[in-house]
DNA sequence: TTGGAATGTCAACAACGCTGACGTAGTTTC
DNA sequence: GAAACTACGTCAGCGTTGTTGACATTCCAA
């Protein structure tokens, strides 16, 4: 964190309206390569995340996930309804508590999730490397500070051991 | 820039993982406040936008707008009917082309604007303000490498003198 | 056995994207 | 001066994704 005092950070107004418009346009970029894949097979937004987070914690439930996703169960179930027809993702009655249904991506789902993850870590990368190393810590840790805690925690909550 | 060479910019796909969800929960985060402002009015992120990109162009026509939020004018118009039947924003005919509509915020525009960029730059700030200056400089310049091309013309467009 | 939790589903609605079509000024070009 | 193009608005319809509210089912736990 070397010796950074507050008195150097002075921001002016001018230059935090310029931030949050980056973010504004970043965001777009950010969410261009899965939009354009998604649209192909008829899906949106609401799908890619539900995929994602269902390949980041195979055998999650839908109560996890809500929790993740901040949506309400109707709105993802809606989601979940139409990737489990399209048979990429597999609903599974839990063992210990057969009222949850545990959610896990079948093959063709992560054949969609890898498709989908490979577009947007390429663009990830090359903004990185665009960047340098020192503008990735950076990044990591406005993005980590402009959660909210609860958000953050879900965040930290996954293997903590990458970095 | 000093002599970050390539070698140094290993990022695994897991750390890449890590940052596309980063970029997700914190755009929540980002948006969180207006939203709950947007929401007592019967507004949404859409008018938020206009508003935004109205205030930093003021006298901007509608085509210019179009360029820059990247949506159709019908799904721009039904925002800017809704802002100009409220008396947030004023259009006025164009005095040297009398097709064009200039776009300003009213008073009442200028107050909403006020109270949704307070809201965000405090967020904002006190991300940037936890994360040291360091943190501050590689954000934006990974920011600005996530966009498109396109966007990023939009972006740099302002006024560029303010850092 | 009963209360409550987890899940699913139906219905209705809103915000905000989209396409397509059409009209109406006003400008530009030939 | 007519024709073509531009800027803008609008109507109609549709899709995704969020919301609330209500209700049924299944099953754990006290």
């Amino acid at each position: 964190m070397e010796d950074h005092s507050d008195t150097l950070l002075f921001l002016t107004d001018e230059q935090l309206r310029r931030a949050i418009e980056a973010m504004f346009f970043a965001y777009r970029g950010f969410t261009a390569d899965p939009d354009r894949i998604l649209a192909t097979r008829g899906y949106g937004r609401a799908h890619h995340r539900a995929i994602h987070f269902i390949h980041r914690s195979p055998g999650t439930t839908v109560n996890n996930l809500l929790a993740i996703l901040g949506v309400t169960k109707q709105s993802l179930n809606r989601v979940l309804r139409t990737l489990i027809e399209d048979g990429l993702v597999q609903s599974r009655v839990g063992t210990q508590d057969r009222r949850e249904r545990h959610l896990t991506l079948t093959e063709d789902g992560e054949a969609l999730e890898a498709e989908l993850s490979t577009a947007q870590r390429a663009r990830m990368r090359a903004a990185f490397r665009e960047a340098g190393p020192g503008a990735v810590a950076g990044f990591r840790t406005v993005l980590e500070h402009m959660m909210d805690p609860e958000q953050r925690r879900h965040f930290a909550a996954v293997r903590d051991g990458d970095r």
